[in-house]
DNA sequence: TTGTGTGAATCGATTCACAGCC
DNA sequence: GGCTGTGAATCGATTCACACAA
Protein backbone atom coordinates (compact mmCIF):
# COMPACT_ATOMS: atom_id res chain seq x y z
CA UNK A 1 0.00 0.00 0.00
CA UNK A 2 2.92 2.55 0.96
CA UNK A 3 3.20 3.43 -2.99
CA UNK A 4 4.30 7.04 -3.91
CA UNK A 5 6.91 7.32 -1.57
CA UNK A 6 10.02 7.81 -4.06
CA UNK A 7 10.79 11.63 -5.13
CA UNK A 8 14.73 10.45 -5.92
CA UNK A 9 15.47 14.40 -5.91
CA UNK A 10 18.01 16.13 -8.17
CA UNK A 11 20.05 13.67 -10.59
CA UNK A 12 18.66 14.74 -13.65
CA UNK A 13 22.19 14.16 -15.67
CA UNK A 14 23.75 11.39 -13.49
CA UNK A 15 21.79 9.72 -15.47
CA UNK A 16 24.35 8.53 -18.31
CA UNK A 17 27.31 8.69 -15.68
CA UNK A 18 27.16 5.12 -14.14
CA UNK A 19 27.17 5.70 -10.79
CA UNK A 20 29.52 3.12 -9.10
CA UNK A 21 26.46 1.22 -7.93
CA UNK A 22 22.72 2.15 -6.76
CA UNK A 23 22.00 3.35 -10.59
CA UNK A 24 18.25 3.51 -10.07
CA UNK A 25 16.87 2.46 -12.95
CA UNK A 26 13.44 2.16 -12.64
CA UNK A 27 12.08 0.48 -16.18
CA UNK A 28 8.54 0.64 -16.12
CA UNK A 29 6.18 -2.07 -16.93
CA UNK A 30 5.16 -1.42 -20.31
CA UNK A 31 8.38 -1.46 -21.33
CA UNK A 32 9.33 -4.40 -19.72
CA UNK A 33 6.19 -6.06 -21.30
CA UNK A 34 7.40 -4.99 -24.69
CA UNK A 35 11.92 -5.81 -24.50
CA UNK A 36 10.79 -9.48 -25.49
CA UNK A 37 9.24 -8.20 -28.85
CA UNK A 38 12.04 -5.89 -29.16
CA UNK A 39 14.61 -9.02 -28.46
CA UNK A 40 12.75 -11.10 -30.74
CA UNK A 41 12.75 -8.57 -33.54
CA UNK A 42 16.86 -7.65 -33.09
CA UNK A 43 17.28 -11.57 -32.78
CA UNK A 44 15.68 -11.68 -36.59
CA UNK A 45 17.89 -9.21 -37.56
CA UNK A 46 21.03 -9.98 -36.50
CA UNK A 47 20.50 -13.60 -38.36
CA UNK A 48 19.45 -11.76 -41.19
CA UNK A 49 23.07 -10.08 -41.20
CA UNK A 50 21.99 -6.60 -39.87
CA UNK A 51 24.81 -4.99 -37.46
CA UNK A 52 22.85 -1.55 -37.40
CA UNK A 53 19.20 -0.91 -37.18
CA UNK A 54 17.75 2.52 -36.15
CA UNK A 55 14.40 3.04 -34.22
CA UNK A 56 12.07 3.28 -37.55
CA UNK A 57 13.12 0.51 -38.46
CA UNK A 58 12.72 -1.67 -35.34
CA UNK A 59 9.96 0.14 -34.55
CA UNK A 60 7.62 -0.91 -37.38
CA UNK A 61 8.40 -4.47 -37.08
CA UNK A 62 8.24 -4.70 -33.58
CA UNK A 63 4.30 -2.54 -34.40
CA UNK A 64 5.08 0.33 -32.14
CA UNK A 65 6.01 4.16 -32.62
CA UNK A 66 9.30 5.09 -33.16
CA UNK A 67 9.53 7.58 -30.37
CA UNK A 68 8.42 4.92 -27.87
CA UNK A 69 10.81 2.54 -29.09
CA UNK A 70 13.46 5.00 -28.26
CA UNK A 71 11.90 6.13 -24.99
CA UNK A 72 12.05 2.40 -23.69
CA UNK A 73 15.86 1.96 -24.79
CA UNK A 74 16.31 5.48 -22.92
CA UNK A 75 15.19 3.15 -20.03
CA UNK A 76 17.77 1.04 -19.98
CA UNK A 77 20.58 3.19 -21.15
CA UNK A 78 22.43 5.65 -23.74
CA UNK A 79 23.32 2.72 -26.33
CA UNK A 80 22.66 4.75 -29.91
CA UNK A 81 24.61 6.48 -31.69
CA UNK A 82 23.15 10.12 -32.82
CA UNK A 83 22.52 10.36 -36.91
CA UNK A 84 23.47 6.15 -36.95
CA UNK A 85 21.52 3.92 -35.33
CA UNK A 86 22.03 1.03 -32.63
CA UNK A 87 23.96 -1.76 -33.16
CA UNK A 88 22.18 -4.72 -33.06
CA UNK A 89 24.16 -7.21 -31.37
CA UNK A 90 25.13 -4.66 -28.23
CA UNK A 91 21.53 -4.19 -28.09
CA UNK A 92 20.59 -7.74 -27.82
CA UNK A 93 22.69 -8.27 -25.07
CA UNK A 94 21.71 -5.41 -22.74
CA UNK A 95 18.15 -6.44 -23.52
CA UNK A 96 19.17 -9.88 -22.76
CA UNK A 97 20.86 -9.02 -19.63
CA UNK A 98 17.94 -6.59 -18.74
CA UNK A 99 15.28 -9.05 -18.52
CA UNK A 100 17.70 -11.57 -16.58
CA UNK A 101 18.02 -14.32 -19.66
CA UNK A 102 21.70 -15.00 -18.85
CA UNK A 103 20.53 -16.71 -16.18
CA UNK A 104 19.35 -19.95 -15.64
CA UNK A 105 15.61 -20.54 -14.59
CA UNK A 106 14.45 -23.90 -13.70
CA UNK A 107 10.52 -24.42 -14.36
CA UNK A 108 8.20 -27.03 -13.58
CA UNK A 109 5.06 -27.35 -15.46
CA UNK A 110 1.52 -28.64 -13.73
CA UNK A 111 -1.05 -30.18 -15.50
CA UNK A 112 0.03 -32.97 -18.20
CA UNK A 113 -3.55 -32.27 -20.14
CA UNK A 114 -3.55 -30.78 -23.85
CA UNK A 115 -2.43 -27.32 -22.40
CA UNK A 116 0.23 -28.79 -20.28
CA UNK A 117 1.70 -31.21 -23.10
CA UNK A 118 1.36 -28.43 -25.86
CA UNK A 119 3.77 -25.92 -23.78
CA UNK A 120 5.92 -28.91 -22.80
CA UNK A 121 6.33 -29.45 -26.85
CA UNK A 122 6.67 -25.67 -27.34
CA UNK A 123 10.23 -25.08 -28.57
CA UNK A 124 10.63 -21.51 -27.54
CA UNK A 125 10.48 -22.27 -23.86
CA UNK A 126 13.85 -24.19 -23.77
CA UNK A 127 15.67 -21.05 -25.30
CA UNK A 128 16.53 -18.02 -23.55
CA UNK A 129 17.67 -19.45 -19.96
CA UNK A 130 14.11 -21.48 -19.38
CA UNK A 131 14.59 -25.16 -18.72
CA UNK A 132 11.82 -27.65 -18.10
CA UNK A 133 13.13 -30.00 -14.95
CA UNK A 134 9.69 -31.48 -14.03
CA UNK A 135 6.58 -32.20 -15.32
CA UNK A 136 3.73 -32.92 -12.66
CA UNK A 137 0.26 -34.27 -12.44
CA UNK A 138 -1.47 -36.17 -9.76
CA UNK A 139 -3.75 -38.34 -12.04
CA UNK A 140 -2.47 -41.88 -11.51
CA UNK A 141 -3.59 -42.50 -15.45
CA UNK A 142 -0.88 -39.87 -16.64
CA UNK A 143 1.60 -40.13 -13.62
CA UNK A 144 4.67 -42.28 -15.79
CA UNK A 145 4.16 -40.97 -19.13
CA UNK A 146 6.68 -39.55 -21.22
CA UNK A 147 6.60 -36.44 -22.14
CA UNK A 148 9.28 -34.93 -24.57
CA UNK A 149 11.90 -36.96 -22.94
CA UNK A 150 10.80 -36.07 -19.32
CA UNK A 151 8.56 -38.47 -16.93
CA UNK A 152 5.30 -37.35 -15.83
CA UNK A 153 5.30 -37.32 -11.84
CA UNK A 154 3.04 -36.62 -8.73
CA UNK A 155 3.34 -32.76 -7.46
CA UNK A 156 5.36 -34.01 -4.27
CA UNK A 157 7.62 -36.13 -6.27
CA UNK A 158 8.15 -33.42 -8.57
CA UNK A 159 8.87 -30.84 -5.91
CA UNK A 160 10.89 -33.47 -3.64
CA UNK A 161 13.17 -34.02 -6.65
CA UNK A 162 13.76 -30.56 -7.43
CA UNK A 163 15.00 -28.42 -4.47
CA UNK A 164 15.19 -25.35 -6.69
CA UNK A 165 12.53 -24.06 -9.03
CA UNK A 166 12.05 -20.53 -9.94
CA UNK A 167 8.87 -20.65 -11.91
CA UNK A 168 6.03 -22.75 -12.04
CA UNK A 169 3.37 -22.76 -14.68
CA UNK A 170 -0.29 -24.13 -13.87
CA UNK A 171 -2.05 -25.68 -17.00
CA UNK A 172 -4.63 -27.75 -14.53
CA UNK A 173 -8.31 -27.12 -14.45
CA UNK A 174 -9.42 -24.08 -12.18
CA UNK A 175 -10.65 -26.08 -9.11
CA UNK A 176 -7.10 -27.48 -8.70
CA UNK A 177 -5.36 -24.40 -9.31
CA UNK A 178 -5.16 -22.42 -6.10
CA UNK A 179 -3.68 -25.25 -4.00
CA UNK A 180 -1.39 -25.87 -6.66
CA UNK A 181 -0.42 -22.52 -6.30
CA UNK A 182 0.19 -22.78 -2.60
CA UNK A 183 2.04 -26.11 -2.86
CA UNK A 184 4.33 -24.24 -5.39
CA UNK A 185 4.78 -21.30 -3.01
CA UNK A 186 5.63 -23.08 0.24
CA UNK A 187 8.21 -25.24 -2.12
CA UNK A 188 9.72 -21.72 -2.62
CA UNK A 189 8.38 -20.60 -6.47
CA UNK A 190 8.36 -17.45 -6.58
CA UNK A 191 6.92 -16.63 -9.97
CA UNK A 192 3.67 -18.72 -11.68
CA UNK A 193 2.18 -18.60 -14.85
CA UNK A 194 -1.35 -19.33 -14.48
CA UNK A 195 -3.40 -20.70 -17.39
CA UNK A 196 -6.03 -21.57 -14.90
CA UNK A 197 -9.19 -19.55 -15.84
CA UNK A 198 -9.32 -17.99 -11.80
CA UNK A 199 -7.42 -15.51 -9.91
CA UNK A 200 -4.88 -17.13 -7.89
CA UNK A 201 -4.21 -16.03 -3.99
CA UNK A 202 -0.36 -15.44 -3.06
CA UNK A 203 1.57 -13.52 -0.93
CA UNK A 204 3.09 -10.60 -1.99
CA UNK A 205 6.64 -11.57 -2.61
CA UNK A 206 5.37 -13.92 -5.22
CA UNK A 207 4.70 -12.87 -9.01
CA UNK A 208 1.79 -14.08 -10.83
CA UNK A 209 0.93 -13.72 -14.33
CA UNK A 210 -2.74 -15.06 -15.85
CA UNK A 211 -3.02 -15.98 -19.37
CA UNK A 212 -6.87 -16.53 -19.63
CA UNK A 213 -8.20 -17.99 -23.55
CA UNK A 214 -11.88 -17.00 -22.19
CA UNK A 215 -10.58 -13.44 -21.41
CA UNK A 216 -8.64 -13.28 -24.60
CA UNK A 217 -11.90 -13.98 -26.56
CA UNK A 218 -14.28 -11.97 -24.57
CA UNK A 219 -12.32 -8.56 -25.33
CA UNK A 220 -12.19 -9.57 -28.63
CA UNK A 221 -16.04 -10.18 -28.99
CA UNK A 222 -16.29 -6.63 -27.26
CA UNK A 223 -14.58 -4.72 -29.88
CA UNK A 224 -16.12 -6.94 -32.85
CA UNK A 225 -19.69 -6.05 -31.34
CA UNK A 226 -18.64 -2.44 -31.21
CA UNK A 227 -17.67 -2.52 -34.75
CA UNK A 228 -20.80 -3.94 -35.86
CA UNK A 229 -22.41 -1.20 -34.01
CA UNK A 230 -20.72 1.39 -35.55
CA UNK A 231 -21.08 -0.42 -39.02
CA UNK A 232 -25.27 -0.54 -38.60
CA UNK A 233 -25.39 3.30 -37.13
CA UNK A 234 -23.12 4.14 -40.44
CA UNK A 235 -26.14 4.78 -42.79
CA UNK A 236 -28.84 6.46 -40.42
CA UNK A 237 -25.99 9.27 -39.94
CA UNK B 1 -5.50 22.45 -26.32
CA UNK B 2 -7.79 25.22 -24.13
CA UNK B 3 -7.76 23.54 -21.39
CA UNK B 4 -9.16 25.18 -18.63
CA UNK B 5 -12.12 26.41 -19.97
CA UNK B 6 -15.09 24.40 -18.52
CA UNK B 7 -15.98 26.23 -15.51
CA UNK B 8 -19.51 27.14 -15.65
CA UNK B 9 -20.31 24.14 -18.43
CA UNK B 10 -23.59 23.32 -16.38
CA UNK B 11 -24.20 20.40 -17.22
CA UNK B 12 -23.46 18.72 -14.26
CA UNK B 13 -25.98 16.43 -13.32
CA UNK B 14 -27.79 15.74 -16.83
CA UNK B 15 -25.44 12.36 -16.87
CA UNK B 16 -28.09 9.70 -15.59
CA UNK B 17 -30.63 11.55 -17.68
CA UNK B 18 -30.02 8.73 -20.21
CA UNK B 19 -30.86 11.08 -23.65
CA UNK B 20 -32.60 9.19 -26.59
CA UNK B 21 -29.66 8.17 -28.51
CA UNK B 22 -26.31 9.25 -28.43
CA UNK B 23 -25.12 7.62 -24.94
CA UNK B 24 -21.70 7.98 -25.51
CA UNK B 25 -20.95 5.37 -22.64
CA UNK B 26 -17.02 5.25 -23.82
CA UNK B 27 -16.04 2.08 -21.35
CA UNK B 28 -11.81 2.53 -21.37
CA UNK B 29 -9.96 -0.59 -22.81
CA UNK B 30 -8.45 -1.24 -18.91
CA UNK B 31 -11.89 -1.56 -17.56
CA UNK B 32 -13.21 -3.87 -20.54
CA UNK B 33 -10.45 -6.19 -19.97
CA UNK B 34 -11.14 -6.86 -16.36
CA UNK B 35 -15.31 -7.08 -17.21
CA UNK B 36 -14.46 -11.09 -18.08
CA UNK B 37 -13.32 -11.35 -14.18
CA UNK B 38 -16.16 -9.42 -12.81
CA UNK B 39 -18.33 -11.88 -14.91
CA UNK B 40 -16.50 -15.18 -13.70
CA UNK B 41 -16.80 -13.92 -10.19
CA UNK B 42 -20.34 -12.91 -10.36
CA UNK B 43 -21.34 -16.27 -11.79
CA UNK B 44 -19.82 -18.48 -9.60
CA UNK B 45 -21.47 -16.02 -7.08
CA UNK B 46 -24.88 -16.76 -8.60
CA UNK B 47 -24.24 -20.68 -8.58
CA UNK B 48 -23.29 -20.48 -4.62
CA UNK B 49 -26.69 -18.92 -4.28
CA UNK B 50 -25.93 -14.95 -3.71
CA UNK B 51 -28.10 -12.67 -4.87
CA UNK B 52 -26.39 -9.60 -4.20
CA UNK B 53 -23.03 -8.98 -3.50
CA UNK B 54 -21.07 -5.67 -2.58
CA UNK B 55 -17.95 -3.95 -4.44
CA UNK B 56 -16.03 -4.58 -1.35
CA UNK B 57 -16.51 -8.49 -1.92
CA UNK B 58 -16.75 -8.65 -5.73
CA UNK B 59 -13.37 -6.71 -5.68
CA UNK B 60 -11.65 -8.71 -3.06
CA UNK B 61 -12.29 -11.88 -5.00
CA UNK B 62 -11.10 -10.41 -8.44
CA UNK B 63 -8.13 -9.08 -7.00
CA UNK B 64 -9.10 -5.32 -7.58
CA UNK B 65 -9.53 -2.34 -5.32
CA UNK B 66 -13.23 -1.91 -4.45
CA UNK B 67 -12.67 1.71 -5.25
CA UNK B 68 -12.08 0.28 -9.22
CA UNK B 69 -14.58 -1.67 -9.22
CA UNK B 70 -17.40 0.77 -8.71
CA UNK B 71 -15.79 2.75 -11.41
CA UNK B 72 -15.49 0.32 -13.82
CA UNK B 73 -19.11 -0.61 -13.23
CA UNK B 74 -20.09 2.81 -13.10
CA UNK B 75 -19.16 2.61 -16.93
CA UNK B 76 -21.97 0.24 -17.91
CA UNK B 77 -24.85 2.42 -16.02
CA UNK B 78 -25.83 2.66 -12.84
CA UNK B 79 -26.40 -0.86 -11.31
CA UNK B 80 -26.14 -0.72 -7.96
CA UNK B 81 -27.91 0.52 -4.72
CA UNK B 82 -26.35 2.48 -2.62
CA UNK B 83 -26.08 1.10 0.75
CA UNK B 84 -27.16 -2.27 -0.45
CA UNK B 85 -24.88 -3.22 -3.19
CA UNK B 86 -25.37 -5.19 -6.60
CA UNK B 87 -27.86 -7.45 -7.70
CA UNK B 88 -25.88 -10.59 -9.09
CA UNK B 89 -28.00 -11.77 -11.67
CA UNK B 90 -28.87 -8.35 -13.34
CA UNK B 91 -24.91 -7.44 -13.09
CA UNK B 92 -24.45 -10.56 -14.78
CA UNK B 93 -26.91 -9.83 -17.83
CA UNK B 94 -25.58 -6.66 -18.31
CA UNK B 95 -21.54 -7.49 -18.45
CA UNK B 96 -22.95 -10.29 -20.86
CA UNK B 97 -24.48 -7.78 -22.67
CA UNK B 98 -22.02 -5.16 -23.09
CA UNK B 99 -19.26 -7.70 -23.52
CA UNK B 100 -21.50 -8.74 -26.50
CA UNK B 101 -21.51 -12.73 -25.20
CA UNK B 102 -25.32 -12.84 -26.07
CA UNK B 103 -24.09 -12.84 -29.83
CA UNK B 104 -23.12 -16.04 -31.60
CA UNK B 105 -19.40 -15.93 -32.25
CA UNK B 106 -18.18 -18.55 -34.83
CA UNK B 107 -14.63 -19.16 -34.51
CA UNK B 108 -11.99 -21.09 -36.71
CA UNK B 109 -9.06 -22.41 -34.90
CA UNK B 110 -5.74 -22.75 -37.50
CA UNK B 111 -2.84 -24.86 -36.90
CA UNK B 112 -3.38 -28.58 -35.42
CA UNK B 113 -0.56 -29.09 -33.16
CA UNK B 114 -0.43 -29.21 -29.56
CA UNK B 115 -1.59 -26.44 -28.78
CA UNK B 116 -4.29 -26.11 -31.24
CA UNK B 117 -5.82 -29.52 -30.14
CA UNK B 118 -5.47 -28.14 -26.56
CA UNK B 119 -7.25 -24.83 -27.35
CA UNK B 120 -10.19 -27.45 -29.05
CA UNK B 121 -10.52 -29.55 -25.98
CA UNK B 122 -10.94 -26.41 -23.67
CA UNK B 123 -13.91 -26.67 -22.46
CA UNK B 124 -14.40 -22.59 -21.47
CA UNK B 125 -14.36 -22.18 -25.29
CA UNK B 126 -17.88 -22.98 -25.89
CA UNK B 127 -19.09 -21.12 -23.38
CA UNK B 128 -20.50 -18.15 -24.07
CA UNK B 129 -21.72 -17.48 -27.59
CA UNK B 130 -17.89 -18.87 -28.74
CA UNK B 131 -18.65 -21.97 -30.88
CA UNK B 132 -15.90 -23.82 -32.57
CA UNK B 133 -17.16 -24.29 -36.21
CA UNK B 134 -14.11 -25.29 -38.04
CA UNK B 135 -10.53 -26.69 -37.23
CA UNK B 136 -7.46 -25.76 -40.52
CA UNK B 137 -4.47 -27.20 -40.86
CA UNK B 138 -2.69 -27.64 -44.48
CA UNK B 139 -0.43 -30.71 -43.41
CA UNK B 140 -1.57 -33.96 -44.47
CA UNK B 141 -0.97 -35.58 -42.33
CA UNK B 142 -2.98 -34.12 -40.35
CA UNK B 143 -5.71 -33.40 -42.25
CA UNK B 144 -8.16 -35.78 -41.78
CA UNK B 145 -8.17 -36.10 -38.15
CA UNK B 146 -11.08 -36.04 -35.83
CA UNK B 147 -10.24 -33.73 -33.07
CA UNK B 148 -13.64 -33.20 -30.53
CA UNK B 149 -16.20 -34.18 -32.97
CA UNK B 150 -15.11 -32.12 -36.12
CA UNK B 151 -12.33 -32.61 -39.23
CA UNK B 152 -9.55 -31.29 -39.60
CA UNK B 153 -9.66 -29.41 -43.46
CA UNK B 154 -6.88 -27.56 -45.50
CA UNK B 155 -7.06 -23.71 -44.60
CA UNK B 156 -9.16 -22.95 -48.25
CA UNK B 157 -11.27 -25.64 -47.86
CA UNK B 158 -12.36 -24.58 -43.94
CA UNK B 159 -12.70 -21.02 -45.46
CA UNK B 160 -15.09 -22.46 -48.01
CA UNK B 161 -17.19 -24.35 -45.88
CA UNK B 162 -17.97 -21.53 -43.49
CA UNK B 163 -18.96 -18.36 -44.84
CA UNK B 164 -19.33 -16.15 -41.80
CA UNK B 165 -16.18 -16.63 -39.19
CA UNK B 166 -15.89 -13.60 -36.31
CA UNK B 167 -13.04 -15.49 -34.78
CA UNK B 168 -9.81 -16.91 -36.18
CA UNK B 169 -7.06 -18.15 -33.50
CA UNK B 170 -3.96 -19.11 -34.84
CA UNK B 171 -1.65 -21.14 -33.76
CA UNK B 172 0.96 -22.39 -36.04
CA UNK B 173 4.25 -21.83 -36.37
CA UNK B 174 5.14 -18.61 -36.51
CA UNK B 175 6.73 -18.24 -40.07
CA UNK B 176 3.16 -19.53 -41.20
CA UNK B 177 1.25 -16.88 -39.31
CA UNK B 178 1.10 -14.15 -41.18
CA UNK B 179 -0.28 -15.76 -44.17
CA UNK B 180 -2.58 -17.52 -42.28
CA UNK B 181 -3.85 -14.09 -41.04
CA UNK B 182 -3.83 -12.40 -44.35
CA UNK B 183 -6.30 -15.16 -46.11
CA UNK B 184 -8.29 -15.16 -43.01
CA UNK B 185 -8.22 -11.35 -43.18
CA UNK B 186 -9.13 -11.86 -46.87
CA UNK B 187 -11.74 -14.08 -45.79
CA UNK B 188 -13.50 -11.21 -43.98
CA UNK B 189 -12.28 -12.14 -40.27
CA UNK B 190 -11.94 -9.22 -37.92
CA UNK B 191 -10.46 -10.61 -35.03
CA UNK B 192 -8.09 -12.97 -34.30
CA UNK B 193 -6.34 -14.54 -31.41
CA UNK B 194 -2.19 -14.97 -32.17
CA UNK B 195 -0.53 -17.93 -30.25
CA UNK B 196 2.28 -17.25 -32.65
CA UNK B 197 5.82 -15.62 -31.70
CA UNK B 198 4.71 -12.95 -34.32
CA UNK B 199 3.59 -9.63 -34.47
CA UNK B 200 1.08 -9.78 -37.02
CA UNK B 201 0.47 -7.01 -40.15
CA UNK B 202 -3.13 -6.45 -40.30
CA UNK B 203 -5.44 -3.56 -41.72
CA UNK B 204 -6.91 -1.35 -39.35
CA UNK B 205 -10.30 -2.81 -39.17
CA UNK B 206 -9.27 -5.96 -38.15
CA UNK B 207 -8.42 -6.84 -34.22
CA UNK B 208 -5.41 -8.82 -33.21
CA UNK B 209 -4.74 -9.82 -29.44
CA UNK B 210 -1.34 -11.69 -28.61
CA UNK B 211 -0.80 -14.75 -26.42
CA UNK B 212 2.66 -15.28 -26.14
CA UNK B 213 4.38 -18.11 -23.64
CA UNK B 214 7.90 -16.52 -24.09
CA UNK B 215 7.07 -13.07 -23.63
CA UNK B 216 5.02 -14.20 -20.05
CA UNK B 217 8.02 -16.12 -19.15
CA UNK B 218 10.53 -13.50 -20.06
CA UNK B 219 8.61 -10.86 -17.91
CA UNK B 220 8.49 -13.38 -15.37
CA UNK B 221 12.39 -13.78 -15.58
CA UNK B 222 13.01 -9.92 -15.09
CA UNK B 223 10.66 -9.16 -11.99
CA UNK B 224 12.24 -12.84 -10.21
CA UNK B 225 15.94 -10.90 -10.97
CA UNK B 226 14.60 -7.56 -9.32
CA UNK B 227 13.68 -9.74 -6.90
CA UNK B 228 16.86 -11.82 -6.21
CA UNK B 229 18.88 -8.25 -6.87
CA UNK B 230 17.04 -6.75 -4.06
CA UNK B 231 17.41 -9.55 -1.65
CA UNK B 232 21.55 -9.96 -2.25
CA UNK B 233 21.92 -6.13 -1.55
CA UNK B 234 19.62 -6.68 1.62
CA UNK B 235 22.22 -7.36 3.62
CA UNK B 236 24.49 -4.82 2.09
CA UNK B 237 22.78 -1.99 2.92
C1' DT C 1 -25.42 3.35 8.92
C1' DT C 2 -23.93 1.39 4.79
C1' DG C 3 -21.95 1.23 0.37
C1' DT C 4 -22.59 3.35 -4.28
C1' DG C 5 -21.26 6.88 -7.71
C1' DT C 6 -18.11 10.16 -8.99
C1' DG C 7 -15.44 14.58 -9.15
C1' DA C 8 -10.72 15.64 -8.15
C1' DA C 9 -6.11 14.26 -7.45
C1' DT C 10 -2.62 11.28 -8.52
C1' DC C 11 0.03 8.26 -10.95
C1' DG C 12 1.74 6.22 -15.16
C1' DA C 13 2.38 5.72 -20.07
C1' DT C 14 2.53 7.73 -24.69
C1' DT C 15 3.44 11.19 -27.96
C1' DC C 16 5.36 15.49 -29.41
C1' DA C 17 8.97 18.23 -30.77
C1' DC C 18 13.43 19.63 -30.81
C1' DA C 19 18.27 20.22 -28.99
C1' DG C 20 22.41 17.86 -29.59
C1' DC C 21 25.58 14.79 -31.70
C1' DC C 22 27.28 12.02 -35.61
C1' DG D 1 21.02 15.60 -43.26
C1' DG D 2 19.86 11.96 -40.18
C1' DC D 3 18.71 9.90 -35.94
C1' DT D 4 19.03 9.63 -30.94
C1' DG D 5 17.80 11.14 -26.28
C1' DT D 6 14.66 13.47 -23.62
C1' DG D 7 12.04 17.37 -21.44
C1' DA D 8 7.33 18.84 -21.85
C1' DA D 9 2.70 18.03 -23.10
C1' DT D 10 -0.85 14.93 -23.53
C1' DC D 11 -3.54 11.13 -22.75
C1' DG D 12 -5.26 7.39 -19.98
C1' DA D 13 -5.90 4.73 -15.78
C1' DT D 14 -6.08 4.42 -10.76
C1' DT D 15 -6.97 5.99 -6.26
C1' DC D 16 -8.86 9.16 -2.97
C1' DA D 17 -12.45 10.95 -0.42
C1' DC D 18 -16.96 12.25 0.30
C1' DA D 19 -21.80 13.64 -1.04
C1' DC D 20 -25.75 11.17 -1.30
C1' DA D 21 -29.37 7.55 -1.67
C1' DA D 22 -31.61 3.65 0.63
Amino acid sequence: MPRGLHLLASSRRDRCRLLPQSNKRVVPGATVGRLPAYLQALTELSEAGSRRVASDELASVTGVRSAQLRKDLSYLGTYGVRGVGYDVSQLIDEITAELGLTQDWPVIIVGMGNMGRALAAYGGFGQRGFRIVALADDDPSIVGDVVQGLPVCRLADSLAANERLAIGVITTPADQAQQIADRLVEHGVQSILNFAAIALRVPDNVDVRRVDLSTELQILAFHAQRRDMAKGREGVG
